[in-house]
RNA sequence: GGAAGUUUAGCUCAGCUGGUUCAGAGCAUCUGCCUUACAAGCAGAGGGUCGGGGGUUCGAAUCCCUCAACUUCCA
């Protein structure tokens, strides 16, 4: 059957991809040998697959295949979370385009939709990975709110608060007003936006005056409960202790003085609103002020703004209403542009809002100081970063540790397992039986205190926290409860896959996720969850700008895979991408993998064209060549395997996979294939045949984990296959000793003989003979054939000396003579001559000012001074040879 | 405002603990070829004062200082 010249990915994906699952290849079970298990970043069930997605899978999947064709047992464990925010979002929208309100539904009919809806839509994402190729264990997928995971989170919680790191308590907390819940620091994303500062005069309430304080959130001012000034500050010292007036509604606020007030922004009167600001709020409790929230929770001003005109209108409506307004009542002193930050929420990209509420916070201080190896570990590479630079965040973060606000005000996720009884007295328990029989315990202990706490606990006196815990709060036990660590402490799996070996994820998320994954190793398996971090870079459209829905510069990856097949997009993505450096996209990286694909493919049309016949139908001539040509081939792999083998140990995979790159099209296709390759039509000798079928068999297998389908094709077609059989499962090829082949004079001579034929505009088709001149024949005698062969030459003879017709090439330190009728352009050559002899005696200029540098000789190592000799002693020869070539011109 | 990182060819990046005239790879570019595996190809070629300045050293892309630009993280 004739073969296209051109690959055609289609079909083949999809067929092999069914085979592998058809043999369960990507199962794991525990068995005697070693594991190697990487747990994927499970995507949010609402996730589509998106470019960053590509990238971080291919790489898992090039880690894992290879490991398990090294021998392991390899696992890599798919899922996806629950992702409450977007989730809870999605739904709430899918229902609102039925005409349901969230708000008319229970607790637990809008969990019913919200299931319905993840049934539906949650497996989407990971649908598309085996598109990519992705060898997960699909049958050990999991989801991090389904029962065993969810009852984790559950144990993880009461567990910590028994040990004193959670705690509740009333903070300023990150609101997001839009997805109407609490966030944690690290789910607020700041940015600088081009906003206004107003000057506002405040009267004095004796009316000997006014002050004026500067603002961005003039809206607040209506919860303003101070003005401060600093206490050094000669400007305003006579005001301290004096009362203000807010503007509107005439509340009379003190006039304080603090340190905390920088005298040289705004106006160095500072309005105080413990409600709405961080360090106001501070402020406030330093100084005894009352905490005036005027913001609903959906970010709407509510009747304590006292002001009608603003009550019930949105905080952003607000600021420019009451802009106008202080302006047309005369407050305004005067308005400024302003370039300031604001915090948004990761998820709905609303404007946080600072607000004061009772949550669910982690003591991370607490947590890391009782596991210090969370740092430790990081810091002493027992587990690795790749790239290294990234640990210098971690370490600054685990520094600088604040505490985990974990309570989201959801309804999708873990619910808190908190209790509390009418009189608002809580306890933290599994069920409600057993909240009943701690408030009972909690009741005694507090009664023999003397502190009466009276009340019946029954089920339905009691109730459940209505919020859920935040999803990393899943997350981060991820590694353990894939496992069902939490569930059965001793179970098989856990003991066997648990430490995990790699881990692959963006520096995004390194806080969110890696470090808190780190912790909750150490606190509840005593161990670290895995052993390296690759963070790869983010996806970036050529002019640098990150990929985004939004701005719609991200290609659709199955697209992309549709038409250029996972092969090519593979290794497009993989080319550009070294660790943690961002990977600027570009489609034409998907061309150079698909001009790869096709080059492999076609290098398999011609070897599957040949004929076959006996040894023993070859002249000695050809089968010696050929032997040498395998020998000197079989060198290069191996040099080649060893080179690879090492990058992967560094986790260069880009280098790795351009080292096999230059391999296959440069060693095996423009060498080896060349030098072998039989003339039209003629056969090729049975030995070179199984060569060089063994050789591409090799190249397949080590080739595989980065472009899986292809290599499969290609293997199953080169020998008879067993059925079941597959490259998934055969051996990474290994260094190995074997006996080198020296041919660099070899293809010096024939480089320079092309070269000649370029530049003299000879064709190819036409034979000449050539001799050389050389002190050592044996780098040439076994290779006529080949040099014949490959620089078509007609005859090959060892001179002594130049004919004068001849033109001359220097090979290293040979000469050859290429006896062709040419009209030699004399001066051109002598002034290449020249040239190169020029470059010569500056190099050897510079090798012999360090030899006679007393200093070099007796400093520099013995080897190396050694090895400066010798290069002087070759360019010596070298140059010899020039000047004679030189001399014969004239 | 605090911290870290980056700066090497037109582009994307390698260059470890200083030591081949050390400046390298892929892509792109240019030249010549439809040579029956492949024009998605073949054979070649050209491209860089290693961000600027200073220093240490026999010797600096590599170590130190300084300036500049960019990026990221944290506040």
């Amino acid at each position: 059957m004739e073969l296209a010249t051109k690959y055609t990915p289609q079909n083949i994906e999809d067929k092999w991809y069914s085979y592998w699952m058809k043999n369960r290849y990507f199962h794991s079970e525990p068995d005697n040998r070693e594991s190697f298990t990487i747990v994927i970043p499970p995507p949010n069930v609402t996730g589509v697959l998106h470019m960053g997605h590509m990238l971080n899978n291919t790489i898992q999947d090039v880690l894992i295949r290879k490991a398990r064709m090294k021998g392991k047992n390899a696992c890599w464990v798919p899922g996806t979370d629950h992702a409450s925010i977007a989730t809870e979002a999605k739904v709430v929208q899918m229902l609102r385009e039925k005409g349901i309100k969230k708000a008319d539904l229970s607790r637990e009919d809008f969990l019913k939709y919200a299931w319905e809806w993840k049934e539906k839509y949650g497996g989407i994402i990971l649908k598309q990975l085996e598109k990519l190729g992705a060898s997960c264990d699909w049958e050990r997928t999991r989801f991090t709110m389904e029962p065993d995971l969810s009852e984790a989170v559950t144990e993880v919680f009461i567990d910590l608060h028994k040990k004193g790191m959670i705690y509740r308590g009333l903070r300023m907390v990150n609101w997001d007003p839009q997805g109407k819940t609490a966030l944690s620091d690290e789910e607020v994303i700041h940015k600088e936006v081009n906003s206004k500062l107003y000057y506002i005069n405040y009267k004095l309430a004796d009316g000997s005056g006014s002050v004026t304080i500067a603002t961005t959130r003039p809206e607040t001012i209506l919860a303003d409960t101070a003005v401060c000034v600093h206490p050094d500050d000669e400007r305003f010292k006579h005001l301290v202790g004096k009362k203000v007036l807010v503007p509107f509604i005439n509340r009379e606020i003190p006039v304080i003085s603090d340190e905390y007030v920088a005298m040289d922004f705004g106006t160095g009167c500072l309005k105080v609103t413990p409600a709405h600001d961080v360090n106001d709020y501070e402020l406030g409790k330093k100084h005894g002020l009352p905490v005036i929230d005027i913001l609903t929770e959906e970010g709407f001003l509510n009747e304590k703004a006292e002001d009608k005109h603003y009550i019930g209108k949105d905080r952003f409506a607000v600021r420019k209403q009451i802009a106008i307004d202080l302006e047309e009542a005369g407050y305004i002193h005067k308005i400024e542009e302003y370039k300031n930050q604001v915090g948004t929420s990761e998820r709905t990209g609303a404007v946080i809002e600072p607000r004061l509420s009772l949550q669910w916070f982690v003591d991370m201080k607490k947590f890391v100081a009782k596991n210090p190896q969370v740092l430790d570990a990081v810091m002493n590479d027992e587990i690795k970063f790749h790239p290294a630079k990234m640990k210098n965040t971690y370490k600054h973060w685990i520094d600088t540790i604040k505490d985990w606000c974990i309570s989201r005000q959801l309804w999708w996720g873990q619910r808190i397992p908190a209790w509390y009884d009418e009189q608002g007295n809580y306890v933290v328990a599994k069920t409600a039986e057993e909240a009943i029989i701690l408030f009972k315990e909690q009741s005694t202990v507090n009664s023999q205190r003397s502190t009466v706490v009276s009340g019946q606990w029954t089920v339905d006196r009691i109730r459940q926290d209505e919020d859920v815990v935040d999803t990393w709060f899943s997350s981060w036990l991820w590694p353990i409860s894939v496992f069902n660590g939490f569930k059965n402490k001793k179970n098989a799996d856990i003991n066997y896959y648990y430490p995990t070996n790699d881990l692959v994820t963006a520096p995004e998320i390194m806080f969110f996720w890696v470090a808190r994954m780190i912790m909750a190793g150490y606190e509840w398996m005593g161990q670290k969850p895995f052993s390296n971090v690759y963070y790869t870079g983010i996806v970036r459209d050529k002019q640098r700008r990150k990929m985004s829905k939004s701005l719609g510069n991200s290609p659709d990856p199955l697209d992309l895979i549709a038409t250029n097949g996972a092969d090519a997009v593979r290794m497009g993505m993989l080319l550009c991408s070294p660790a943690g450096n961002d990977i600027l996209f570009d489609e034409a990286l998907i061309e150079q993998g698909r001009n790869f694909n096709n080059k492999i493919w076609n290098a398999f049309r011609l070897i599957k064209g040949w004929e076959v016949k006996p040894d023993n139908t070859f002249s000695a001539e050809v089968l010696q060549s050929n032997q040498l040509s395998a020998q000197w081939f079989a060198g290069r792999m191996n040099d080649a395997v060893r080179d690879i083998e090492e990058k992967f140990a560094d986790y260069k995979l880009s280098e790795a996979l351009m080292a096999i790159y230059k391999l296959i099209w440069d060693d095996y296709c423009s060498w080896y294939l060349e030098m072998v390759k039989p003339g039209f039509q003629q056969p090729i000798n049975q030995t070179t045949y199984s060569n060089t079928i063994s050789f591409l068999d090799e190249l397949m297998r080590l080739l595989h984990p980065f472009m899986p389908f292809i290599t499969e094709e290609i293997w199953q077609q080169i020998s008879e296959r067993k059925e079941g059989e597959s490259v998934c499962m055969a051996a990474y090829p290994q260094n190995k000793q074997t006996k080198t082949v020296d041919m660099v004079r070899v293809f010096e001579c024939i480089a320079q003989i092309r070269n000649l034929r370029n530049s003299k505009g000879l064709s190819p088709k036409e034979a000449f003979a050539i001799g050389i001149k050389t002190t050592q024949q044996q780098a040439y005698s076994p290779y006529f054939f080949l040099i014949k062969k490959l620089a078509n030459v007609s005859d090959i003879s060892f001179v002594e000396t130049k004919q004068d017709s001849a033109i001359l090439l220097p090979v290293d330190t040979d000469e050859v003579y290429v006896y062709l009728q040419l009209e030699v352009d004399a001066d051109a050559e002598k002034e290449k001559l020249a040239k190169e002899i020029e470059y010569l005696s500056g190099f050897l200029k510079s090798v012999e000012a360090k030899l006679s540098n007393e200093k070099f000789v007796a400093n520099a190592k013995p080897e190396l001074v050694e090895k400066e000799r010798q290069k002087k002693a070759d360019a010596e020869a070298k140059m010899k040879v020039l000047e004679q070539s030189l001399a014969s011109l004239k």
